[in-house]
Order: structure tokens, then sequence, then C-alpha cells
DNA sequence: ACGTAGTGTGGGAGCGCTCCCACAAGTGAT
DNA sequence: ATCACTTGTGGGAGCGCTCCCACACTACGT
């Protein structure tokens, strides 16, 4: 219970300078050691070391911090309301990969909310506070300040979902694209003639790439593309619900529809249910994020999953690049930066 | 598009020392000025708050750290893997609850997690290096020595959930007990006569409490507590699941069951369709914590709903409170502080 | 013998704040 | 006029680091 690099538990902590007195060697020697310097003596350093464990010595983050002018901390910045983000699978999946490849650093996880007007103040004099060595960047909307007002303030950040398809930020995805194309491939392959998709909003990149992913995919099997088979549930259960309603009256003939989200799928299905069309007997269906929302639906949902938690580390990954890169003044980031990671199609007894 | 408030955008950033030269007041006075205080005459302050909005003046954290030796942030631990934190309802709310509560100070959010060993040996640095002013803990089970910890390093620490009915820590908890009541005495407001109850981990102290509850409204009104009709499950939907199947062998007669969460809720209704059991003209189902699962399940599964975003607003005012008793080193906590939150039962179709 | 590089090492300077003591100036009682 | 406060202000000291320059000391050449 006595001492034993524990030292007093509500006494002060020990400096650096205790440490190496204690080490009998300079301040400076001690910095070395705690910093991996390569040009410490065998034994000194071994002397450091012991003196760090006897003391039970914590760098003092302020001090470094003031020093070194570095935070060691990156911030997730989350766009707050309303967001999709916050649904199932999305908020915790990436929170858990970011903080798993977090755990191998020194560096520490910021949470900042950006949803008022008042936050959104915040998070600038944050910002310019230089508070955070990077940003991480989720659901950003086309129109967003955010984005620019990093690059004026020279933060290395890192999105997830890129604005466009020349988002200038390094980004991280999944192949929306190709999860849409997955979906339908996989509608066809069952015997489906007349699919049907109830799209996301028309404003986020990602929701066009699926759409772009559906109409390639019937496209390539040699089907037409029947517009009046498309159309918006804005990523709500009740725009699922009124896209489904839209579609039955448009094309009542239809036997399948790709839903992009599951929680548009909810909504459709009720529609379906209350038409008296079964489901998959009658109508196939297939959502898109594999959320607890499809695991739990009667019956389970064929959905498409994003692997979210790879984001999040890739994210991490891209992030502490760029902040390396800027470190030393000179070789500036070889070129753009753009990860896509593949979904996985996971099938249940929708389709 | 010059200066104004943003002074060389890659330039330094301007000092207190600065703003002090520029308003004509020494240093002392701006940071007064800055931290707010009383003892500065309303000319000067003005002269200073010109003056730090002509530069852009942003105080520097880690200095204000250094020297003030507080950090000015909280921390939330994350006892990850396999919790239900992570489930739905509870981490988005929270956070969102947090985060409101927060933005109204100048602490930051640090979201730490502690599933592996590693990332509780690198917890166990953190907190002892006090690199944050308060702890929040979530659903932290009876025998973590994390708790302990935080005492013996004098941390202010607010819990989620408490651990027992003599939670030593401040701590929030939404009404468990009545929580479970006001579903019993829903169940026998519409009729039923045979309710059973799927319990939640019986070493979650919160879930013993539903069971109280679920106990006393059926004694209150005059029933007998049938104890082959309190199987627990876990918490899991394949728990719930086999709890079903057994109170259906057990007690094939039963009319209502109170799921203490939705996840076993879902098992449930799975083991009493595939029964041919309808819900809820045969048997009438309740769940607990009013998640997309309940909203989405069909039929749409009455819940009780806690108030997690209120739960979360109400750590940090406690955990505030808590910081600032320990300030001057006078006047210690009155004495413990437990908040109870009222749930809700939210009706929908399954009972 | 005398450079001429390395290696290790010590410690001064300084990062940008807060704390607090010293002190000037004003106010009111005696 | 004197004393005792109160109010407002300036600035020294110091928080615990990192950075970097200066200085041994060694090990090679020549």
């Amino acid at each position: 219970m006595a001492g034993h690099g524990t030292r007093g538990r509500s006494g002060r902590r020990p400096t650096l300078e205790e440490v190496a007195a204690r080490a009998g060697v300079g301040r400076g020697t001690v910095s070395r050691v705690i910093n991996g310097s390569p040009r410490v003596s065998d034994a000194t350093r071994a002397a450091v070391e012991a003196a760090v464990a006897e003391l039970g010595y914590v760098p003092n983050t302020a001090a470094r911090a003031l020093a070194a002018n570095r935070t060691d901390s990156i911030a997730l910045v989350v766009p707050e309301p309303e967001t999709r983000f916050f649904a199932e699978p999305y908020f915790s999946e990436m929170l858990r990969g970011v903080g798993a490849q977090l755990s191998d650093t020194e560096m520490q996880l910021l949470l900042i909310f950006a949803g008022s007007d008042r936050e959104r103040r915040r998070l600038a004099q944050y910002l310019a506070a230089h508070r955070v060595d990077g940003v991480l960047l989720v659901s950003v909307h086309a129109d967003d300040p955010l984005p620019d007002l990093l690059a004026q303030l020279e933060i290395p950040a890192v999105i997830s979902g890129p604005r466009s398809e020349r988002e200038t930020l390094p980004s991280v995805d999944s192949d929306n694209y190709g999860g849409g194309r997955s979906a339908v491939e996989h509608l066809i392959a069952r015997g489906r003639t007349r699919i049907a998709t109830i799209t996301g909003r028309l404003d986020v990149y990602g929701a066009q790439r699926r759409i772009d992913g559906y109409r390639d995919a019937l496209r390539d099997a040699g089907r037409e593309v029947d517009e009046a088979l498309i159309v918006p549930g804005g990523f709500t259960e009740d725009g699922g619900r009124r896209a489904m309603t839209e579609l039955l009256g448009r094309r009542p003939d239809l036997d399948a529809v790709f839903a992009e989200s599951d929680v548009m799928a909810a909504g459709a299905r009720k529609v379906l249910r209350e038409a008296g069309r079964r489901i998959p007997d009658d109508v196939a269906l297939v959502g898109y994020d594999d959320s607890a929302i499809a695991r739990h639906m009667d019956p389970p949902l064929t959905s498409v999953r994003q692997p979210i938690e790879e984001m999040g580390r890739a994210m991490i990954d891209l992030l502490l690049d760029e902040i390396a890169d800027r470190r030393p003044q000179v070789s500036r980031s070889p070129g753009r930066r753009q990860v896509v990671l593949p979904t996985e199609l996971v099938e249940r007894d929708s389709s």
C-alpha cells in the first residue's frame, strides 16, 4: 500500500526535475528518455527508467503542450442534430474504430458537438485556439463552412463521406456505388424483374452513388431503367412510407424494393403489409446499414453492411499521417488521400 | 478578408501580453478581464475587450492549465465491449445530454474507452496524470476497481446506474423500480391476470429494481407473485428467446410478459409468434428502453422510456458541483448526491 | 602529437498563462 | 490632517515541460 510508484496519493506529482535528481542526471536527459530519443546511453536510460518507476512519474501534459506547441489530441466533430449519424450503427461503431486505432497512440479523443449556432461558434473559437492537432469530420453537408475554416487555420482534417466526387479533404467512405449495385444484383439473381428503389436525400453524395449503383446493376443485366421506379425517401421512416405508397400507385406490379436505408425499409414494409403484399413472396425488400432495425424486422431484413468500424480506423490513420506530414515543414502530402472500403450484403429473409 | 479578428491565419496567435500592450494595461488586468473578475473598472474592461476583439485573442489552454493546475476537461469513460451501453438509445442520447449541458461551460469532453486491459492501463496512467478535472462513469459493474482508483486519486466522479443501494459515488439513475412497476400496473389495468417477466442480468442493480417494481405492483394489486413467472434473460435477444420458451413451458396460460429490455422482448416475440400466440390478443408484451427496436417491432412495442438525455445533463450538473466543491479546500460536499429521474411508459400496440 | 568528427549530457531560455504581493489612488470616519 | 480601508492595477515568480546550444569525452584519422 505504501509508496512504490504511487507516491503520496494526494501529494504533488513528481516532476521531470525530481526524476533527474533521483537518477543523478540532468533534466534534458530525462526528457530524452521519456520521449524515446536514441541519443542516450543504455546505462543512463536504465537509471532514468528506474527513477521514473520508483517515483511513479507521469509527464504533465499541459506543460508539454505549452512547451512543444502541440496538444496530442484530436477532435471528432459531430454536426449533431437530426443527422443520421446518431442512428444506430454509425455512431457507436465508428467511435469503436476510432477508439481502437487511437489506443495505440498517445492521442486523446475529444468529442465536439456542432449542432446549434452557439455550439458552432464555440467550435470556431476552439479551432482558432488550435486546441487540437487534427479533426475528424463526419456527415458534413456540401455547403458546410467548416472544411474551409479548417483549411484556413491549417488544421489537418479527415472527412467521412466525401461531399462530392472531387472532395478536397482526405476522406474515408464506404463503397456506396458497390453497395447499391450488390443489392440490386442480388435481387436480379433472385429472379426479381421489377425492382424499385427508395433513395436517400439527393443532396448527399453517398446517396447519389447508391442510385448510380442501382442503375448500373440494372443496365449491366440488360434491363431497362424505369425512372418511375426511383422515388426519394429522404432517409426517414415516414419518407420511406410515402415513397412506398407512391411506388405502389405508379407500378402496382413491382416485385422488389431496394430501400437505401433500413429506416426507410421499415416504412416501406408497413405500407407493403397494409397493402397485403407479403415479404418476400410478393415483394422482396432490401435495406441499407444493417442496423438493429434490420436484424429485428419481421421478416429479418436483407441489408447492405458498411464497415463502419474500419472506416473509423482508416480515418485515424489518415489523420495521423496528415498531422505527421505537417510537422517538419518539408515534404507536403504527396497527393489526395481517399479511402473507399467495400460493403457487404447481409442476406436475410426479406429477399 | 484582411486582419480583423483573424490576424495572420498562419502566424503566431496573440498572447495575453500583446493584448495588454495594445490595451495599454498590464498583464494581470487582461487576465482579470478574461476570467471575469469583478475587480476591474468598466473603462479598463472595455479597453481590454476591444483589444481582444481586434487581435482575435484566444487564451492558450495549455498555458492556463499549466499555471492554474486544472484542465477544464472531463472524461466520459466507456467500459466498452459487450456493454448494453453501446446499444441504441443510451449512447447517443446520453452524449447528447452531456454535450448540451457542457456547451454552457468552458469544459471539454474527452471520450475514453476502457474495454481491453491495455486501454484500462492507459486510463489508469491518464487519471494518475490528472489530465481531467472529473470523470463520468457509465454502466460500471459492481466489482470494477475504477471507482476506488478515482477515490484514491481524489478525482471527482459521477456514476450513472449506481452499483447498489448504497452507492458511495454521486450517481444518476432512472427510476427502475417505478419503471418496472408502471409496466406491470399497465398490464393489470389492461385486464391481464397472469403476468410473467423476463429479467435482466441479476448482478445489475437496476435490473433488480425492475423486478422489485414487478413484484410490488402485483402485490399492491392484491395478486400473488408466482415465482415461476420470473425468468432471467440476461439482456440479450437469445436470452429473451430462451426465457420465453421456458415460460411457455411452465405456464402455458400466461397472458402477458414484461421483458426488462426491448432486445429481450424481441426474442420473446419470436417465440410467441412461433408458438402461434398473437400479440396482443393472446399475450400482451411490454419492453424496456423505448429503442428503435420497440418502435419498429410488429406490432410496435409498448416500452418503458428512460430520460437518458436528462440523465446525461444531470450527470454533468453533479460533476461540475463536485469539481467546484473541491476547489477551495473548505466546505466538503454536504452529503451524498443521488439523482433519480422518472421513467415513462410509452404505450403502443403490443399491450 | 594534433586535429576532427562524432556521442552523450547538462542546463538556460522560454512557452503563455495564473497567482499574489505591492502599491497607487480614492473614500470616509475620526 | 490622519488613519484605515477599499478598489484597481502592474508585474514578478513560477507552473513543468521541450528545444537547443555548449561542453565534455571518446575514437579515430593523419
